[in-house]
RNA sequence: GCAGUCGUCCAGGCGAUCGCUGGCAGAGGGACGUGAGUCCGCUGCUGGAGGAAAGUCCGAACUCCGCAGGGCAGUGCGCCGGGUAACGCCCGGGCGGGGCAACCCGACGGAAAGUGGCACAGAAAAGAUACCGCCCUGAGCGAGGCGUCGGUGGCGCGCAAGCGCCGCCGACGCCGAGUCGAAGGGUAAGGGUGAAAAGGUGCGGUAAGAGCGCACCGCGCGGCCGGCAACGGGCGUGGCAGGCAAAACCCCGCACGGAGCAAGACCAAAUAGGGAGGCGCUCGAGGACGGCCCGUCCGAAGCCUCCGGGUAGGUUGCUCGAGGCCGUCAGCAAUGCCGGUCCCAGAGGAAUGAUCGCCCGUUCGUGGGCCCGCAAGGGCGCGCGGACCGACAGAAUUCGGCUUACCGGAUGGCUGCCGCA
């Protein structure tokens, strides 16, 4: 399995996100809140959304990366949009917090991982 | 060496793996297309955040809209000269203030045009006035003194009437010291208040005082000299205007059309609506089934084609520019001319990263070592482990500035002090 992440692997539309918001479902973790809402496209697409509330801009972006990132290592199966909105310590924990603040989230909202994908190398 | 001051530069480093994105080249894998080609993916090479990318406070470029000419309003700016595309920026100079100095700071036109303000304190906060004070005049008060008259006591002289001397009491008159003083006048030196009080210091002068007079300083005015100018110097002259605040309104001078890359340009679905043309309204347009014809079914006043506007969306604007670096020359400098050389992010829910390892730095804990010290403790370097520590902060059309944020490091000039030669 591949660990790109491209254009057509993201919700990148406004209404997009608001669909996400008002038909998937939600759940709260530690670090994130995540919306999972099934859709018709051929692959699973991730979108964050980070709001000036979350801080500055050198934090916000840090905070999408590290989002990428996430969902690069650890595909859905396709056919479902996230939506990720990160929370307070998101930019900062350790990555192997985040990574199991992540899957935890996934689990709860039944979203299938691909199978065969490794650790962070 | 220590302290300070002004610049310039840097913004943790190296490696591995996995990614994102612009450009160039290649192979021809996939999709669409008759085709030219377009799009997606692949391989290789290569570029990919800042000094503030920030705040969006000024100035411009660029774009669209507006625009006869003039004025008002509004906003901004405000010592002088220069630089610049322009500026509220920069450089140099002047003046004022701070610092031993290097150097730093200053919205720095007008308060003798008008309106208004000046808390508290203070007598008074602005056509000066006069609380205390000082001085002059001074009704009066008045210690005390003198005189006259009356009363009275004592003593002396005298035979006595009486006379003299000393004293006491009262009335009247005169003189009158004064930390006394009604009232009037002079004064603005001194006191006190305040951020600020009507030139300052000294001498003379005076009843006390005062630019009342004089000298020096300050100020105003007029020549002169230096300077492009701001301004400075000096001479003469006038005894001398009147506080602060213009970041209160205001006055004077100068400048200014508006909106902004979500500007603007191009392409252009679906749906609704507009225009033109064609066909059709039972002699059947059109649609469905079908490779096509026949045929069957549906089917009603619409249907088809084209045109223009235009939303979503896409493309463009979009990065070669008042550009960077090096050098010559001009200039005190800002900067400019010329020559050479380089190409240096272009994203778009928004790339420029993630993880790991080593090193560097910071910091914490800990172990032992050396030095100073009586000790408490301090200093130096070493090992191990940790932090999830690594300043401020992320391009969004592009430049020139300003302002604000910021762990630190490197380097150069200058100043003061100390030491050595």
């Amino acid at each position: 399995m591949r660990r790109t992440l491209q254009p057509h692997e993201r919700v990148r539309r406004r209404p997009e996100f608001l669909h996400a918001y008002e038909h998937g479902r939600k759940h709260h973790a530690r670090f994130m809140t995540m919306f999972a809402c099934e859709s018709a496209t051929p692959a699973a697409r991730l979108g964050v959304s980070a709001t000036r509330k979350f801080g500055p801009a050198v934090v916000r972006n840090k905070a999408k990366r590290r989002a990428r990132e996430l969902f690069r290592h650890h595909k859905p199966m396709p056919g479902v949009d996230l939506v990720i909105i990160p929370r307070r310590g998101f930019d900062s924990i350790p990555f192997t917090d985040l990574v199991t603040d992540f899957l935890g989230a996934l689990r709860r909202l039944r979203v299938p991982l691909v199978p065969g994908q490794g650790a962070t190398p």
